[in-house]
RNA sequence: GGCGACGUAGCCAAGGGGUCAAAGGCGAGGGUCUGCAAAAUCCUUAUUCGUGGGUUCAAAUCCCACCGUCGCCUCCA
């Protein structure tokens, strides 16, 4: 049974698909304009990694993450580089993909953009509008918040507490200050569709409703996305989505934290982030992968140095008793499956079936690290492989190390390394050693001969 | 001001009424191995879970208060 905390009801539930066997899911993507950060990334591989963890337990799962390609942020970042916002977005998203595959994240089933569901968005507005739950003002159109009477649940929040609050903003043209807007009328020089009001553009949050609803139905299953969303980009979107349908629109809503840099949130506004490419290049896709997983997705964290070599280390640890393995088994012993499969798999099963706890997990595959480095029985190692090579399907690891066309020369140099230390020759050895660990090659020496592997 | 989350060893981090004298990782100290290293391994590193009350046969786990940290209430993963 596996068990979400739904941020609709603040609780832990059961998971129920809507069809069984089958699971519909939409991730908010990233406002295409800049490259990635690594608060973005966690929700990325995080919620890729919940979703391959669906699969692995025997779900077939439709997975949506969309590009926002147009907004005040797209437009001002074109206008200054003088390109169209087309061209723009296209580029990011384009290095989203690189990112992406880099960290390991698998394609979504699809990536709809904004811009190619300006038609459907146009249509969702006037289905709004015929039922009483949007007016429009001079070109723009407001959704009427107090049309829709349980707004605030999933924010928890309530209207009155809202008004009260001092940073709400004025502008004239809202019935209600929490009213929000579903169609921006143009300002001239900025890009626009024709509509029924004035030519303008998708507001901010109706992008989700309509291009969710179009994929998966007017219902699905789950929703996730950064808690910095719930409100009011959640809030707005599940009252558009069920004042148009007259459903339920989502049954679960999965937040993950958000990470921190000394104690303060990331975030492209206080300009304190740090890019998925600079991450990747300084510490590697396994180690930033292990550090988005090693704490549980709801909890804030904090990203430093520190953390990063941290994990590093952390992941080194599995990586080593990967090539440990293989240096004891070889490439090709088969795994027989036994009890020790089903007890460890069980185990594994029951620490991500309860809310997705990657913490636990790993704990489970530490323990088994041990065992693996203690033993030398063959079917024992083999078990404990495929197991690993198992759970990789969600953890999406790249244990494969590169360089394997230098591994001959590499084993070249270690005999002659080996043949000056028979002659006592300790200066030329460890020179070559030296020179191999600046490389990227680690030697063991053990009583039984000289082994080594790419760190 | 409103809403929410969190405070567990030197650090990171699970657990969330008894089986907890609290998983796992990083780091540190000592032993083994080694030409020296590295890696590995063994041992050690929380009688205690922010503070103070309360409920209970039993609390890190529930309740209340307080202190501290963070997030949302404006674009944001």
């Amino acid at each position: 049974m596996i068990r979400i905390t739904n941020t609709l009801s603040g609780k832990k539930e059961e998971f129920i698909p809507l069809e069984e066997g089958r699971v519909k899911m939409y991730v908010c993507g990233p406002t295409v304009y800049n490259l990635i950060h690594v608060g973005n990334a966690r929700a990325a591989v995080v919620f890729d990694s919940f979703r391959r963890y669906l699969e692995y337990r025997g779900y077939s799962v439709t997975y949506v993450q969309n590009f926002t390609d147009i907004d005040d942020k797209i437009i001002k970042t074109a206008n200054e580089e003088g390109i169209s916002t087309k061209r723009l977005s296209d580029r990011y998203v384009a290095e989203y993909f690189k990112d992406a595959c880099r960290l390991g994240i698998e394609p979504a089933t699809f990536h709809p953009r904004t811009t190619d569901f300006v038609n459907e968005i146009i249509d969702f507005i006037s289905v709004l509008q015929k039922k009483g739950f949007a007016y429009s003002k001079n070109g723009d159109v407001y959704f009427d918040v107090s049309a829709f009477k349980s707004y605030g649940a999933l924010s928890n929040r309530k209207l009155s507490d809202m008004r009260s609050g001092a940073r709400v903003e004025i502008n004239d043209s809202k019935d209600d200050p929490l009213d929000f807007v579903l169609w921006k009328a143009a300002k001239a020089g900025e890009p626009s569709w024709n509509s029924p009001w004035k030519s303008g553009r998708p507001g901010w949050h109706i992008e989700c409703s309509v291009m969710s609803t179009t994929l998966l139905g007017d219902s699905f299953d789950i929703h996730a996305g950064g808690n910095d969303l719930i409100f009011p980009h959640h809030e707005n979107e599940r009252a558009q989505s069920e004042a148009w349908s007259g459903k339920k629109w989502v049954n679960y809503w999965m937040h993950n934290g958000m990470i921190s840099v000394k104690k303060e949130k990331m975030s492209k506004s206080l300009g304190n982030i740090f890019n998925v490419r600079e991450a990747l290049r300084v510490y590697g896709p396994n180690a930033l992968r292990m550090y988005l997983l090693s704490k549980h997705y709801r909890s804030p964290m904090e990203f430093s140095s520190d953390r990063m070599e941290e994990a590093k280390a952390s992941y080194n640890r599995i990586a080593n008793a990967m090539d440990e393995i293989k240096r004891k088994i070889g490439d090709d012993t088969k795994a027989v499956e036994d009890s020790f499969s089903k007890e460890w798999r069980a185990r594994m099963n029951e620490a991500l079936d309860d809310d997705f706890n990657t913490p636990q997990a790993f704990s489970v595959i530490f323990e088994l690290v041990k065992e693996a480095l203690l033993t030398d029985d063959r079917e024992h190692l083999a078990k404990i492989r495929a197991l690993f090579m198992e759970w990789n399907y969600f953890l999406g690891f790249d244990f494969e190390k590169k360089n394997v066309n230098a591994d001959a020369f590499v084993e070249t140099l270690v005999e002659l390394r080996n043949t000056a230390r028979v002659r006592n020759d300790y200066e030329q050895a460890d020179a070559i050693r030296k020179k191999l660990k600046e490389l990227g090659v680690e030697i063991r020496d053990s009583s039984n001969g000289s082994h080594w592997r790419w760190m």
